[in-house]
DNA sequence: ACTTGATCGTTTCAGCTGAAACAAACTGAC
DNA sequence: GTCAGTTTGTTTCAGCTGAAACGATCAAGT
């Protein structure tokens, strides 16, 4: 454009060229690095101890934690693909953290629950994921930690609410 | 146990058998479930409309941003592994999305740019990402919105010193 | 009982990811 | 100039992921 013209401050710019994008200010961005980079870091840590994988940790915290469930259970709740699921319940049977018993109501399905080894095991990670999570939030007050969880029940239901409708 | 025992109320539990962790309520698995979400809901959208990946949108919007950069640098910036830049940018250069150009004074380096075509889908892309971003936040105040800035930045630095130190 | 359609779980397959190896190019010490 | 060590970027390879196809089972209707 030539340097003489003038114009109504930015009004062109606004239709012919938007603003770039500031990546790092970018919500949904900020939102995947931090949360890839704090996922990363716990399942290092219980990774190099015990050899879990992050799919294999979120079974044993879902049977941790309800007891006996079913493999399709277990991905509702923890939001598992059924076939993450399927192979994370194949490992760690293998590895006999958990057990598999037959539900003769459905032979569809069965149930899974850890036996004493992976109860064991559980018992193990927990306290240390406990230690993460509150090394972690040690720099947050009691009302920003309140915050945190408000703000991501809301993006949460927000988002839900954009994919399906 | 036997019924008959008498015990201070939960003393033994507490050291015996830790509390189950409630995925649900634990901050590392909630910020990922929505991270992933949103992310991916993102991804979607872009990804249906110019068949573009998250890492080539990531390079996309480092180049829009920036202008000239190396590979290096994007990788730097968007904290992306240099082989997950290094296909992106291959296929980016394929589809003549962007342009290579050689650095004379070091030559394992190139200075890499957004084309004409790479420019219009960035501009393309640039207001629906804003779009999906306010949709996002539209539930959110003014004030939770810079909360929850604050609470990424508190969170992202501390988890760097966690995976550091 | 038979058929149809749905559901649970596994397997196959194609694509993505990052660690490691690699080639090419640069830097600094000698 | 040459050598050793570093840096940039690509390729190879092994592992993970999810869509699709599949087998097995169940439920409902006829």
């Amino acid at each position: 454009m030539a340097s003489g013209e003038r114009l109504p401050s930015g009004a062109m710019d606004i239709h012919a060229e938007a603003e770039p994008l500031r990546l790092e200010g970018f919500l949904p961005y900020r939102l995947n690095m931090l949360a890839t980079e704090v996922s990363q870091t716990l399942a290092r840590a219980y990774g190099r101890k015990f050899g879990i994988s992050i799919p294999e940790w979120r079974v044993l915290a879902t049977l941790g934690q309800f007891g006996v469930m079913t493999a399709r259970d277990i991905g509702g709740h923890s939001r598992m693909h059924k076939t993450t699921v399927s192979r994370a319940v194949a490992a760690l049977e293998k590895r006999r953290l958990i057990v598999r018993r037959a539900n003769r109501a459905d032979m569809r399905e069965a149930f899974l629950a850890l036996t004493d080894a992976g109860t064991a095991i559980y018992h193990e990670i927990v306290p240390m994921a406990r230690a993460f999570s509150d090394s972690l939030c040690a720099g947050l007050s009691e009302t920003e930690l309140r915050q945190m969880n408000t703000l991501i029940d809301k993006l949460a239901e927000r988002v839900a609410s954009l994919g399906n409708g």
